[in-house]
DNA sequence: CTGAAAGCGCTTACAG
DNA sequence: CTGAAAGCGCTTACAG
């Protein structure tokens, strides 16, 4: 202990009351937010409570049956820390332990049903594990998704799930040289393992159940149009490679201009849509449900002509199956990518592990 | 320094390669997750640039301009630092300064349209004001809430936002005795300003949409019906009252069991309707779209009795105007919301500042 | 203008 | 069984 924490302690052991005693330590400081009360320390309850500051750390982190502190000692001082309203400093006690238990998760939005559920059940299941999870939403952007991941690093992030990232490998290596480890969700990345739904099967499953109530419904055997995305992007492209297998199953073949996979915003989907007035049956593929409110909205403007249309979505939503038109949606199994993923978390992985969790297909 | 310190310092100087400093102190140590690699400092950065740790520390923090470095030195250790992936070790760095900057925010969850937006929004107004936002996702549980409050005290966050918390004043006393200031969001507290939407007010209008579309459709005064939500709660009694205030503008008379607050669930919603098949008309007032859902559910399996029903909803969803039945929806100014919030974070406040945020009535 | 030194609040190996 | 002491990786007042 320096010299001043020892002045410290005598001083403290001097001053009797608590009255005086937070005139000593508890002066206000000027600077950061509004009046600002020094936090109560292990230097503090030390005082109060008689014992060496060692003591009560050890009482505080739980490990005082180890080192076999009396449990008196231990009941004074929680009951004093309690009273103090003590807080640990995270940053002194993570600056000293050798582990963070700190998991890092970006993700592009929490304004969405299918992110903010994974969000949300990677916060459950991260403290279910006793890792302490923090979340940071990147908007798609690849300067601030660097720049989160970086963030999460100097926090001593143990791991960070790069979930639907637009450049994951750049973070990766980045990462590796921190020897921070990386798991890539929804999207693949080459430098890390992947975690990501069975695009391909799904969309082949929802291809078919289209297919099959255009068939009933219509009495109409396809080809169907597949609206929105990016053909570029992972995701979009095995779900056309499936939307294509599906037709190809049934010998169907698909004309150039049937797959308008050009952007992601209910806007593009609308505008794909805006001057196609269906005479005679129509079937559409939507990816994902943001283009479904834009397919959803032309749909709405058809009047007399929406009979001829026939739509499903990957994606899901609640309000889906209340939808006219709408035959079924493809729900993307969140707990499941989260197990598969919480099970490389702290495991010595493989980039070239590859895992494809299956997705449920809802029929309505 | 100590000497130690010192040592490393004159080791890293004999160490003319790279190579051979990595031998000294890149060692992999064994604790953590995975192969950890010891993560570069600024004695390393000191090392390799010949220079010293405080110079390295002003550079990356950005105060060499005023320590007057060298250009030079600065550009050499910003090199460096970017080739050894330096990431600064946040903890040790607030640990030093006075100020953390970080601003926390619990918020029941992200997997719904309102909370997910408010907290996506929090981030990125956060980030505009140089803020680091932390944001955690506490399920409605009261225990959750206190420990994830307590997690960002002890993360030295100089503001929390506490967004529709259940027992927001005891986390409020808890940061108030740590000089953590507290926001309430959504819900009001007693002992924190609160910022909160004008439910009265738009549920008063909202009212009155629906019942006037009752007029036009179905030539009907009311009085409507209430589905959702606890009388208990906040928010849903100042809506009952704006939606008693509306009939009472039109000298209607709520008969007792017309108020159904019976819980949030969409469950819940749909049972208190399920025995009630219209034959003549009537209106709902909808409270939430998590009740919305069940509401929809009663009214998908109405068959031809669907056209003695109009309801209208209390919050947004995208797809709201989608649904049949539905004459308008109230949003929530989110972003309004979060602009007056920050304008309390930092500031001195009064925990009797209650401030009412006008909502957007959307008529369909 | 620049670097050595002190110290932020903890944790734990170590000595007694 | 228990406490003094060292040290985690930074920042900055201070001395030169």
């Amino acid at each position: 202990m320096s010299s001043i924490d020892s002045m410290r302690n005598r001083l403290c052991k001097l001053a009797t009351s608590i009255e005086l005693r937070q005139d000593i330590f508890h002066n206000t400081t000027g600077g950061g937010m509004g009046t600002e009360t020094k936090r109560t320390t292990i230097y503090d309850i030390a005082a109060l409570a008689q014992a060496s500051p060692s003591a009560v750390s050890s009482v505080l982190n739980g490990s005082w049956k180890k080192r076999r502190l009396s449990k008196a000692l231990a009941d004074r001082v929680l009951r004093i820390a309690e009273q103090e309203g003590y807080a640990v400093n995270v940053q002194a006690s993570l600056l000293r332990r050798d582990r963070s238990h700190i998991v890092g998760m970006i993700v592009p939005k929490y304004d969405n049903r299918y992110f903010g559920h994974i969000a949300e059940q990677f916060e459950v299941m991260a403290r279910d594990q006793n890792l302490f999870p923090v979340v940071t939403c990147t908007q798609r952007n690849p300067e601030l998704e660097f720049e989160a991941a970086k963030e999460l690093v100097s926090y001593q992030a143990e791991c960070i799930i790069l979930t639907g990232a637009t450049d994951p490998d750049r973070i990766s290596a980045f990462c590796a040289a921190s020897g921070v480890q990386t798991i890539n969700l929804d999207l693949p990345g080459k430098l890390a393992p992947s975690v990501i739904s069975d695009n391909y099967t799904a969309a082949r499953d929802l291809t078919h159940l289209i297919l099959d109530r255009c068939a009933t419904d219509l009495k109409w055997a396809g080809p169907l149009r597949f609206v929105g995305g990016r053909r570029d992007d992972h995701n979009t492209s095995a779900r056309i490679a499936g939307f294509e297998a599906a037709h190809a199953d049934r010998s169907i073949t698909i004309p150039e201009g049937h797959i308008m996979a050009q952007g992601y915003s209910a806007q593009t989907a609308q505008s794909v849509l805006d001057d196609f007035l269906p005479h005679a049956p129509t079937g559409i593929f939507v990816n994902s449900t943001i283009s479904l409110e834009g397919v959803v909205q032309w749909y709405a403007s058809l009047g007399e002509a929406q009979k001829w249309v026939r739509y499903g979505c990957f994606d899901f939503d609640p309000f889906g199956s209340f939808l006219p038109g709408n035959v079924g949606m493809v729900e993307q199994d969140v707990v499941g990518m989260l197990r598969r993923t919480f099970e490389l978390v702290g495991k010595q992985t493989d980039a070239t592990i590859n895992i494809l969790v299956p997705c449920r297909l809802l029929p309505f």
